[in-house]
DNA sequence: CACAAGATTGACT
DNA sequence: GTCAATCTTGTGT
């Protein structure tokens, strides 16, 4: 799978993720999900980003090559999942916000407790994939997730403000896949 | 060392 | 619609 796209600023490998088939294989469970809610974390210049203010242990995967998986602890309780975009020392990254589950949904019901609103949220796809904080900083293919599928072209989308934040509420950086 | 805030979710009124 | 759960991290004293 040619990833390339990852390099390039996290607005634009937002927009290719929508569509791509994000798998992970965690205590014997492969799980599939297709990507349909994104948002593009700008890094240095950005105040709603967790690279804003500085360097630090959390963010620290950020600053490493495209590819790389960030996670972090939300509210306590969930895990949240962001890909890093861009280059090394520029801490882009693209928060994975929703997807629908095309592969593995058994495992998925069982991660979840419950049979809908599978991954209609950013805790929420992590639990499906079954990822957590031990998975930060891993590349994609090196360790439990990785990417299998990509659309050819973007799907159609539209574009919102970011959920959630408190600043840079009026960028537009969140993408969402309108469905057919 | 203390403390405030958070890229959310799910249950309940 | 409203609200509590829950705890790590970053920052300031």
């Amino acid at each position: 799978m040619d990833l390339s796209f990852l390099e390039l600023d996290s607005p634009i490998a937002a927009i290719r993720l929508l569509g791509a088939v994000v798998t992970s294989v965690v205590d014997g469970g492969a799980v599939s999900i297709r990507l349909n809610d994104v948002e593009a974390y700008l890094g240095a210049q950005d105040p709603a980003s967790h690279a804003y203010r500085s360097r630090t242990s959390r963010n620290e995967p950020m600053f490493g090559s495209s590819g790389t998986l960030y996670v972090y602890r939300s509210y306590g309780i969930h895990w949240c999942m962001n890909l890093v975009t861009g280059g090394v020392d520029d801490p882009q990254a693209v928060l994975l916000r929703g997807g629908s589950v095309v592969d593995g949904a058994d495992a998925v019901i069982e991660r979840r407790g419950r049979r809908d609103h599978l991954a209609d949220g950013p805790g929420k796809l992590a639990q499906a994939l079954g990822v957590t904080g031990s998975d930060s900083g891993l590349m994609l293919g090196a360790g439990p997730v990785d990417i299998t599928s990509l659309p050819d072209r973007a799907p159609p989308y539209r574009t919102t403000p970011r959920v959630g934040i408190s600043a840079g509420v009026d960028e537009m950086l969140r993408f969402v896949a309108i469905e057919n």
